[in-house]
DNA sequence: AGAGTCACGGCAATCGTTTGCGGTACGATG
DNA sequence: CATCGTACCGCAAACGATTGCCGTGACTCT
């Protein structure tokens, strides 16, 4: 079938090993023997085998990238940036959705790890000890989560958290409702402790309704909550959601951004869809992800597997549109 | 490092043949020592080696699947549903995002194709010549896209196109423009085409702004154009580009399902999340994905890996929200 | 009892690459 | 002229799994 290095050998009167250093190492052989090679190797359109080659190194060329949900249009930015920058690192990647199954997050990472030479978990929900463990196994990196013994990516939502609260405040509000997210999610977590410590911080009262799954659908769920809580502005734990409360409320004829504010967290594509526009924590998705490549393929080059570990925390901040506005006199 | 067939025979005090045999060949080996084989291969966490396996077997058990864009919501659920399907088959997807790069699409392709045993291109836009002869060089299957000689699953837009056009003409209208996709996109055609039959059949004048690229943003500038030519009703190339419409007409003031009808393809989960929600022609994404990973993997097993070109086609069927209404009196 | 059958399992070749260990030929050096 | 160094390249052994072929032993049938 393919072109096998034996074949390039044959034709240019040399021997495997001769081919094999000459595509690969290039100081290593005549030079002139080597442009021989080098033409022939192009004209007969030899390409190595990566299974035969995967054999002797013991590595794969291919990282592993594990997502809740390729749906939700906080992941995709993400896979492409690993993506783009794998590319460049001559890496493949392979991607597994747990359907947002926690369950099968373990599983499929296990799974995975056979056929990759270092995993990405993006967003994961699995327990921290059993993520440890993983981590001792292979190299991996964690994005938006803090593991244990591990390298991870995570974003500071404190600062955006912050800007979003003063500017809640600024608009005269002194009661904010949070829409939490997963029980068990680690970001859940940190959205609402740095929401409680900017609320804190401003002299603001915290509601909570939820958990509320990461979509669209849970966020009208969420939306008719609101309505009989007495909280004219809302902070959800993502975009989703957020997106689901407006849709649902404007559906039920209340004007989003004045009678009530809604602010998202993730800043994705669709913040700008719906009307209003919906004002939320922009999270630098694109570095997340080259982050993680980086980080990864760093742990894969030294050698040094279980190298120091290392947590990059990115910035976020608060991207102002129309979904927020001043507090009515009476909230409600 | 990793459990090899050499260690489980040695723990059990035989061949590595009779490992092998045991473990993926159950019936051509003594139950007793079957059953002994497969507890010591569980207990020392065997695994078989991919490359090992590749080796002599030439196949990879990995299908490669090229988008254009995965932050663009129609492809996820088909990702989900290939990669659903692939799994339940025991093959493990690559994915490549060609992020719209016409250019990239066969590089990425053929990139792929040296650690795959099959390819799926999603709506692909390369010349069909270079299509036939990628399909001649392994085993492909097109998604939303037919190619002389290859297999593909496509949509048949006709029967949800004439139910649209119907739609808005029992609303009253008579004039309807088209907002195009990408010039040469093959769907785009396909839609093009079912449009106009549909429009001819029911005395319906059609007009036609673009192309525009399927993005959000190329929709908002579809709106503004759209202003300005004397319509009250518009079928956009895709839900993206519809979003896009809705949102800057209603940021300018319109009232979309009143003034102006839109209505999009896809029926991604966006529809849901505007106001007015967006009227959409269904695209069965699931059964996409999945009967191309059925007709792929009929492909490899095969052998005729040539075998017999098909077609498979989906029905559409248009689902009404509210972002199409009664035409105006007068259409501006 | 002898021959034939059958089930079981071992031997060894094979897939395509990489790489340590030498071997060869050449030029340089004393 | 002999010795040594060096640059280049070939030999062959891995890597881990699969599989055709054959040997062994037990059983059956006549």
């Amino acid at each position: 079938m393919a072109v096998t290095l034996a074949e390039v050998a044959a034709a240019c009167n040399v021997s495997t090993s001769t081919v094999s250093r000459a595509l690969t190492d290039p100081e290593k052989v005549n030079a002139e023997t080597r442009t021989r090679i080098e033409r022939v190797a192009r004209q007969l359109g030899y390409a190595p085998s990566r299974a035969g080659r995967s054999l002797v190194s013991g590595r794969t060329d291919t990282v592993g990238l594990v997502v809740p949900d390729i749906a939700n249009p906080f992941f995709p930015p993400i896979i492409k940036s690993v993506q783009a920058r794998a590319r460049d690192k001559r890496y493949a990647v392979l991607i597994a959705d747990t359907d947002e199954h926690v369950a099968d997050e373990l599983e499929l990472a296990r799974g995975l790890s056979r056929q990759v030479d270092g995993l990405i978990l993006a967003s994961p929900r699995t327990a921290p000890a059993e993520l440890t463990r993983l981590a001792q196994q292979l190299p991996v990196v964690f994005v938006n989560r803090e593991v244990e013994g591990a390298r991870s990516v995570v974003i500071d939502e404190a600062e955006g958290m912050q800007e979003a609260v003063e500017h809640l405040v600024s608009l005269g509000h002194r009661r904010i409702c949070y829409l939490a997210g997963p029980r068990r999610s680690w970001s859940n977590q940190q959205r609402r402790d740095a929401l409680a410590t900017a609320c804190a911080a401003n002299d603001v009262e915290l509601r909570e309704l939820g958990p509320f799954e990461p979509q669209i659908q849970a966020g009208m769920r969420a939306a008719d909550l609101l309505q009989s809580a007495e909280v004219a502005a809302a902070i959800a734990y993502d975009d989703l959601i957020a997106l689901g409360v407006m849709s649902r409320l404007t559906e039920r004829g209340m004007q989003v951004g004045r009678e009530i504010s809604v602010i998202g967290i993730d800043d994705s594509p669709l913040s700008t869809v719906t009307h209003p526009m919906l004002t939320s924590i922009h999270v630098p998705a694109a570095e997340l992800g080259s982050a993680a490549v980086d980080l990864l393929l760093d742990q894969l080059r030294d050698g040094a597997e279980l190298g120091a570990p290392t947590t990059v925390k990115l910035e976020t901040r608060l991207v102002i549109r129309g979904s927020t506005g001043v507090a009515p006199a009476d909230p409600r």
